[in-house]
Formats: structure tokens, C-alpha cells, sequence
DNA sequence: TTGCTCCTCACGTCACGTGAGGTGGC
DNA sequence: TTGCTCCTCACGTCACGTGAGGTGGC
């Protein structure tokens, strides 16, 4: 322990010296606060703040309760450097694999939404106006949330003329309605945001199924495509401005597939 | 985001908006930004720091570097966390045992020290004489390092009036001498820091014993018995201050056994 | 007009580290 | 006397959060 240290804590009020000199102002400690300067620097290492030292100290009886909650945080705390460490090495690999940067790994979050699902003609613009219908009913119950309209494919295929998709809208959580429903995340997915009309998804998805391919990784969920900015008819809803763009050369749009890393 | 991570992130460079209007201050930010912007995320996210991140985008072909010495802090922060969980149910079950607070779990590091391990007499002042002439020698090679002396017990046995015993002074890191030898540390031990005569030892042993049955854990190596201020010869040598104690009631001695927690 | 978002300072967070400038004991 | 440790301010770290007080667009 250093000088300044012994300093901020007298300064938290977690260990006052015995004496302090009068004249020079120097600290005087016990030999007995060895003790508890030990039992401040384990609870420290146990990842106790101060704050929480000083109430671990104060109230021996609650302690049992701090170290419950602090276990709860700390677990917590690795499974996500856990889940840091994984989608690290998944973007390591598809670096070294020679993947572009903006093949991006990223957490998708659970969402609750309203949703339709169809076996659409791609060419038509069935989805389209299955958006248009969502938004709408969305509106109608006053249920809609301010997060990005998506679909999903969940034969995970592109290369035919027809697909088995999912057309979601967020609504609030806690929104009861008929078509809502918890739409699964995923804890690491490969996903690039591209600017421009949707004609490039196609070509993107390879781009994203070559990237897990050389990254040994599984595709373990539909593939997401996020409309971040697009055009929308907005009859009978309407949404927040950030969300719309004017020309399709501005649309902003964001594919993301769900992996998982193949043990190696 | 929020906004103010948004300015955040201007301050520092890392993503200036494409038009800041001089009239009102207001920042406008084009839709490609999205992908500069989520770049930004996923690198923080993987616990990159700002300056870190700026790096990262500013010379891409150093990225793999950079990624790696991510990894190596990542994991060793991870196998930092997993210990201290560890330590934590340590505590906990002790806890739950109904032990006292004073037994603490904490690591002991690995020590450099020149040694000398024999089978004593616990009776007699061998142990006192083997600290002086291991102490005189340290000295003269000008090799101690400013660390407490301590003691092992390789039997783990108290009980009888002969032990087998190793004396051991700490030596700076690099030091070649006679003797001298690395000695073990743990990533886990039951410690008592006590105060006054070593008396003490053989009734705080049986305590901490005690506490490790409780506690479901089994020894995993010498108790160590380390000396924070006690009373020295210091003919041939001498220490500093805080090491030494006047009478024996203000000795100050830790008592700490490494200890594994069985898989339950 | 009301409510909302944006703006610019400027200070707070957390556990100390790091000088700046000065002093007492060996 | 030199070198060392202690002292007291006071500011820096890191990535924003949080008001305080004010303004432009719907």
C-alpha cells in the first residue's frame, strides 16, 4: 500500500491513524490496524468500492448479503468477458482469414415485437405492405417502440426467388397484442451496416456466410436485416425522423447473422 | 448513444460530424457515419479504451496487433476474475460456517528468498538463530529485499514439539546465491493476521484448520507464517523500522495456509 | 403557446497517481 | 550536509452523466 492510499482512506473515514503529529502532521498507526487494513484491501480485491468497504466494516451482520450481491455482479461481470472474449476471437479470425473490417461481431439484443411471418415472392412487394400493415396496427394500440423495424429469413436462404420471412415491428416491452412476441437475440452475430437500396443484400449475405465459413463458425439463428434508415409510407402511423431517410441511395440498412463459434 | 457520447466522441476525434450549423451550433451527422459509429461501439465494447479505439481506426494494418494484446489483457483480467469468485465463495462459506470475520482469503505471492529448511526443535531457538545467520548473509550479499521474513511449516503439523521447518528471508528478484530459491505462492489462502507472542500460533492454526473443514476446502501446501514486525538481533544486518517491534505484545504475525476448494 | 431537443459551460464520478513546494529526522 | 520520507494543496485520469441556463423548430 502506498502513502497516498493510507491517505484516501482516513480521507473515506476506513482507517483512522492512532495519532496524528501535531507539529509535522504525521501518521501514527497501530500495529492492530494491520487487521484491518487487511480486511480492506480483501474486500478491495473482492471488487468492493470504497462505499462498500466502508459498509462491509460498519455492519458486520449485513455482510453475508454484500458478498451474495457482489458474487451476483461479479459472475455476471465474467460471463460477459466471456462473451467479449469469444466475439473477439471471432473477429481475430475473420481478420486473419482476410474478412474486411466491416464485417462487425456484435451482440443482438432480445426484442419483443409485433410480428407476421410468410412465405413471400422476393420480387413482389408483399413486405412491403406487410410493414405498412404492422406499423399501422403498432400505431393503432399505441404500442410501437422507438427501435428499428427488421426481418427476418429463417430459411437463412437468398438464392431463390421466394423466401420464409419475418416481417418485425418493436412494440414497448410489456405490450400485450395478438402477432407480439419475444424475438430470440443472440450473443454474437457477424453483421455490416451498407448504405444504399436493398438490391446489395443478396451479395452481402454471401460476403457474411464466406466470412463464418473461414471463421469456422455456424450460423445459429434466421439472419436479421435492420432497416436503420428507409423509406416508409407512414398512412395511418408515423415515426421519428431519424428513422426515415429520403432516396434509397440513403437508406441504411444492417444484415446481421447469428453464429456460433465451432469448437475447435 | 446518447448525445453526449456523441460530442464525447467529436472531442476526441474519433467521429466529427459531416456539418456542425454555425448559427445554432447544431451537429448533423450523415447516414454513413452509422458504420464509423458502430465500429466505434463494437471496439469499445470488446473493452478497447478511446485512445485504443482512435488507434484501431487510424492505422487498420496494426489492427491485428492490437486485437492480440487485447486478447492477452482480456484473458488475464478473465483468469484474474475467476480467482476472485473463488475467493469470494471462500469467504462466503466460512461465513456461512460461522467463522470470524478475521480469517481472510487472499493470495500470497510467489517470493524469491534464500533459505534454509531443517527438522527443529520448536522448543529451542534454532528457528530465531537460523533468521539471524540467513539475515547476516543477505546482507552481506546485498541481497534483501524489503519484504517480511517468514517461515514454513512443510508438515502441516503443530502438534508435536519438532517440526519441519523452512526459514526464509526474501531476496531481490535476480539475485544468485547460495540458497536462495523461489518459493510458491497461491492463488488462495486462509490467513489470521494475529497480535502479540508467537505463542498464538499453534491455537490459531487449529482455528484455521477448523476453518477450512467448514469451508470444504483442502490444504495445498506449507502453512506460512510471516513476520510483519517482530524483534531482531540485527547484529550483522539491520532493518527498517517498520519491520521491528519493540516487546512481543506488539509483534505482528499472519498466519495464511493455501488452500483448494473441493469441487462439490 | 407548450413541449421537446439541441446547445455550451462546468462540475461530478472513483481510487488513487503525480508533481510542486516545503519540512523534519538521520 | 546529503538523501530520504513525510506533509499539504491541487490537478490529472477515463468516459461520459448530470444539472444550470439558454435557444431554435414544431
Amino acid at each position: 500500500v502506498t502513502v497516498k492510499a493510507l491517505r484516501h482512506y482516513e480521507e473515506e473515514g476506513l482507517l483512522r491513524p492512532v495519532r496524528v503529529d501535531p507539529q509535522t502532521g504525521y501518521r501514527y498507526y497501530a500495529a492492530e490496524q494491520l487487521v484491518c487494513l487487511t480486511q480492506i484491501l480483501q474486500l478491495k480485491d473482492l471488487g468492493f468500492s470504497l462505499n462498500e468497504v466502508r459498509a462491509c466494516l460498519d455492519a458486520p451482520e449485513s455482510l453475508a448479503a454484500l458478498l451474495d450481491a457482489r458474487r451476483t455482479a461479479l459472475a455476471r461481470a465474467l460471463a460477459e468477458d466471456v462473451g467479449r472474449l469469444r466475439r473477439l476471437d471471432a473477429l481475430r479470425h475473420g481478420l486473419a482469414a482476410g474478412a474486411p473490417l466491416d464485417v462487425v461481431v456484435r451482440m443482438l439484443e432480445p426484442t419483443r415485437a409485433l410480428t407476421a411471418r410468410e412465405h413471400v415472392d422476393l420480387a413482389s412487394d408483399r413486405i412491403t405492405s406487410l410493414f405498412e400493415t404492422l406499423e399501422r396496427d403498432a400505431a393503432r394500440a399505441k404500442a410501437r417502440a422507438a427501435a428499428s423495424p427488421f426481418l427476418l429469413f429463417h430459411d437463412n436462404c437468398l438464392d431463390g426467388d421466394h423466401a420464409d420471412v419475418e416481417v418485425c415491428v418493436p412494440v414497448r416491452p410489456g405490450v400485450r397484442l395478438d402477432g407480439v412476441r419475444e424475438v430470440e437475440g443472440a450473443t454474437e452475430a457477424a453483421a455490416v451496416t451498407y448504405l444504399g437500396p436493398y438490391q446489395q443484400t443478396p451479395s452481402l449475405f454471401v460476403k457474411l456466410a464466406a466470412w463464418c465459413d473461414a471463421d469456422q463458425c455456424t450460423v445459429c439463428g434466421p439472419l436479421r436485416e435492420t432497416y436503420r434508415r428507409f423509406g416508409a409510407g407512414q398512412r395511418g402511423y408515423s415515426l421519428p425522423e431519424w428513422m426515415l431517410a429520403g432516396p434509397s441511395s440513403e437508406y441504411v440498412t444492417e444484415l446481421a447473422m447469428p453464429v456460433r463459434r465451432v469448437p475447435a
